[in-house]
DNA sequence: TTTTTTAAGGACAATTATGTCTTTAAATAA
DNA sequence: TTATTTAAAGACATAATTGTCCTTAAAAAA
């Protein structure tokens, strides 16, 4: 569904929000702990996501990545910019002209699931899912 | 969504159904043509589905690819054959041990997802779809 | 039987995704 | 100011996916 990448990526986010709502600004060695992910390659995709403007980033000691504390950022924000909008908008079987006028075979059917998908990723916000975290209701690895 | 050899591999099945229906036997150079793929790709998905049963194959003069007249064929069918069964299961962030029990962050968001394009897929039939290209309802390529 | 047509199979090549390492620049603290 | 900590950047390495090519086996037609 997702890329390796982007898997990391929401994990990251995630745990960058549920610290930064603790006032902490994790670094990469944390986070890719935290979440389990290969480090240089961890370091990466914070990297993306900090020129994408999806996450903050400060150098120096004491730095780390962090967000805003009234951030409004959503699940397909993050997906957006680290795998593009294709799995929102693209045509699942690739067709690069499929449209309503020109349907490949299953664009109807795909349409409903492909924008149940669409919706739940702009209607789920990173805090709300940082709040489950912090409660220990939901994890992050293992 | 789809790896790309599952996104030929879905539009070459449909289009080896909708020649089925009308007593046609395409081989694999006729129906790169129809569905606009690589031609020796195309015969690498085309053996893997005829070994996986998905679809049947007929060597010589005359001989390539088709489906039973009463094939119940669905897309899970092909999907799975060709990608796995990742997409309807796994946890779209990549936990291993994501279940109800130990849920990662977004695990009840994307089950509904999940299940919708599960449920989609098992109840959308090849021969329905062939039925509509066969109408030139719906198109293969471009 | 021989030739032709076709899928099967496997080796190979190119591209993309994943992952690592090293150097540089920024920022803080001492 | 200097040393230390950190992200940024880019080169490099590995693995997976995508794509090609060539040989073999099967089947039908001549």
């Amino acid at each position: 569904m997702f890329s390796k990448a982007c898997e990391y990526g929401i994990r990251a986010v995630l745990f960058i929000a549920e610290q930064s709502q603790q006032d902490k600004r994790p670094n990469v060695n944390e986070i890719a702990k935290a979440v389990d992910s290969p480090e240089p390659f961890t370091a990466k995709i914070c990297q993306k996501l900090a020129r994408g403007g999806i996450i903050l980033s400060k150098k120096g000691p004491s730095g780390g990545f962090y967000l805003e504390k009234d951030s409004k950022l959503t699940l397909a924000d993050i997906v957006a910019s680290i795998d593009g909008d294709a799995i929102f908008r693209g045509c699942s079987l690739g067709l690069p002209e499929c449209s309503s006028e020109y349907p490949c075979p299953v664009h109807d059917q795909f349409q409903d699931v492909r924008n149940g998908l669409k919706r739940m990723c702009e209607n789920t916000t990173v805090l709300q899912l940082a709040d489950k975290l912090r409660k220990g209701e939901t994890f992050l690895k293992l």
